[in-house]
DNA sequence: AGTGCGACCCGAACGC
DNA sequence: TGCGTTCGGGTCGCAC
């Protein structure tokens, strides 16, 4: 499931491909992998802009366009492939770009969980879904007292709570489940009860796994590739989410999964507090 | 306003 | 073996 550092990852791998091409074509196979604008306008308005940039924010994808930003979420599988312009299209491919090379820049997903919008780009910062999103894990801003701010009325489990990405923007189920254990905090805690001194830990301890999740090009489990035949290893320094029944690394308790505002939440009950 | 939950999807895993 | 059922995942939008 793409968080921030696959998306990241994605991004990277995209830039030597699509960066400075214009795009002569667009085909749409599945309408609701567009969330805006419809289709149809969708395609005329993308037909013959050019990609100038390309970046992330949050988990979004943000192409930067002449006119517009083409924003793209990858959701659970979504990723790219590239063929040939006249090459058949697969059964999870939904929506085609044709380059100026002639070559096909198609969006994979097999789940179609995955959603575009073309966005006018003065409109961008101040319109769904970018408008949304609260601060990147980087951010200089993201500090102990803005966490703190945020969350110290809320009753939703801290866990529940890094996943709203109006607050931190980019973290998803797995990398919440291996901060919260990094910081020795029980995923079910209330965000109420969690002090300040807590919220540093939270930040310090999401940039560490964040960064070296990035180095390692992501966490490929499941169907996720960042691109064709790209895959992260951050997999291999997962020490809690999708472990259950293993031994904590950190003190040999075996480690337990429960349910979360509806999430698979692993955790070690002797380490997180 | 804050919270909870169904809808969106379909392949894999599971149960019988 | 083969069938039917359940599960999971991020986000939106609706209901309370």
């Amino acid at each position: 499931m793409p968080e921030k550092p696959e998306v990241i990852t994605v991004v990277r791998s995209l830039k030597n491909k699509i960066l400075s091409k214009r795009i002569t074509g667009c085909n749409i196979y599945w309408d609701n992998i567009i969330a805006a604008p419809v289709a149809k306008e969708f395609k005329e308005k993308i037909i013959g802009e050019t990609i100038n940039s390309i970046d992330t924010r949050g988990k979004w994808i943000t192409i930067g366009l002449d006119k517009y930003y083409l924003l793209i979420h990858l959701r659970m599988e979504g990723k790219f492939m590239f063929r040939n312009k006249d090459d058949t299209i697969g059964k999870h491919e939904h929506v085609e770009f044709i380059l100026d090379d002639n070559i096909s820049f198609r969006f994979h997903d097999v789940r179609k969980f995955g959603k575009m919008y073309l966005i006018l780009k003065e409109e961008a910062e101040t319109v769904k879904p970018l408008s949304e999103l609260g601060l990147e894990y980087y951010d200089k801003n993201l500090t102990k007292e803005y966490l703190y701010d945020k969350i110290h009325s809320k009753k939703l489990p801290i866990k529940t709570v890094l996943l709203d990405q109006s607050i931190i923007a980019g973290i998803g189920n797995i990398y919440d489940d291996e901060v919260l254990f990094a910081s020795g905090i029980l995923p079910t805690r209330k965000a109420c009860d969690v002090t300040l001194l807590e919220c540093e830990d939270i930040i310090k301890n999401t940039r560490i796994v964040l960064d070296k999740a990035v180095k390692l090009g992501g966490t490929t489990i499941k169907s996720f590739t960042s691109s064709e035949g790209v895959h992260g290893l951050f997999q291999n320094e997962l020490l809690v989410h999708g472990k259950s029944n293993e031994n904590c690394p950190k003190c040999g308790t075996t480690i337990s999964k429960i349910r979360v505002g509806g999430r698979g939440t692993y955790y070690c009950s002797s380490c997180q507090k």
